[in-house]
DNA sequence: AGACAAGCCTGTACGC
DNA sequence: TGCGTACAGGCTTGTC
């Protein structure tokens, strides 16, 4: 399930790959992944050049040379592929942006993603559907204290916390149990207990995890649906210290690995290293 | 066969 | 009463 190291992945093989072309169709086969506009909405980017590409959590904005800005979610299993044109259609194809002898293709089992035409920028230049983020997870300034802000008078549970895109955008369910773990906070903890030196912990473990994990290229599990623009899958599941590894012992101390439900959600932790 | 996994939005419930 | 916050439910389908 892409989260911030993964999407920043892809927003860096879209970079590499696509940056510069001209797009000459647009295909819309599966209305649902572009559920806010009517299908043909896309149209409007057949002429257009891809400028750049941005990441503001784990939304991807592509900005073309008409100044349009094409935002895509990915949310549990969307995957944007890059292909020859002639290449077969992999099932669940269902936007195709050509662009000369290649394509750009969203697919998504489950159609949770999403692609859609921004409707105008705020005065940073994002998107104002994007406008209830919270800082980037990897923005500079969610040092300790910023996080020990962000936690304050919340009695909800620290994963819970980091979980919110309003607080903090790009923190998804993996990254969130590894993050804990990193910071030897538990992930069900309230928020507002968690002191200012745990918080200068889970600033550092934020960083440096999601850091590692953009290294590694990303997470790609067994079943959830995460590759590469071009296919390749990641590499941090390797990684994982948590997640996942329930009732496995702790890599630190031993002790098994703890799964328990937390705002609805699975979570694991070591009860011994993370209080 | 059916529960489960996930992110985000919406609607509802609740506490101050 | 009203506001902000918390949480359950819905969406979806491959996997176990």
């Amino acid at each position: 399930m892409p989260e911030l190291p993964e999407v920043e992945t892809v927003r860096r093989g879209l970079a590499r790959e696509i940056l510069g072309r001209e797009i000459d169709a647009v295909t819309v086969t599966g209305a649902r992944s572009v559920r806010r506009h009517p299908a043909e909405a896309l149209a409007v980017l057949v002429g257009d050049r891809f400028v750049s590409i941005d990441r503001y959590g784990k939304y991807l904005v592509v900005r073309c040379s008409g100044g349009t800005d094409l935002v895509a979610h990915l949310r549990m299993s969307g995957q944007l592929r890059v292909h020859d044109s002639g290449d077969p259609l992999a099932p669940h194809t269902h936007v195709r942006i050509g662009l000369g002898d290649r394509e750009l293709r969203f697919v998504d089992p489950r159609t949770f993603g999403e692609l859609f035409i921004a409707a105008g920028v705020d005065a940073s230049g994002r998107p104002v559907e994007l406008g209830g983020l919270g800082p980037d997870a990897l923005d500079a300034g969610l040092d300790g204290r910023a996080v020990h802000q962000l936690l304050a008078r919340r009695r909800t549970a620290v994963k819970a916390v980091l979980l919110d895109q309003r607080a903090i955008s790009g923190i998804g369910n993996i990254y969130a149990d590894e993050i804990c773990f990193a910071a030897r906070v538990r992930p069900g903890r309230a928020a507002e207990t968690v002191t200012r030196p745990q918080a200068g912990r889970l600033s550092d473990s934020i960083a440096s995890v999601l850091a590692a994990a953009v290294v590694a290229g990303g997470s790609t599990l067994r079943d959830a649906r995460y590759q590469g623009v071009l296919g390749e899958s990641g590499r941090f599941q390797d990684h994982h210290a948590v997640y996942g590894r329930g009732g496995e012992p702790c890599p630190t101390c031993g002790t098994p690995i703890r799964r328990v439900r937390i705002a609805g959600r699975s979570a694991h932790y070591c009860p011994r290293c993370q209080r």
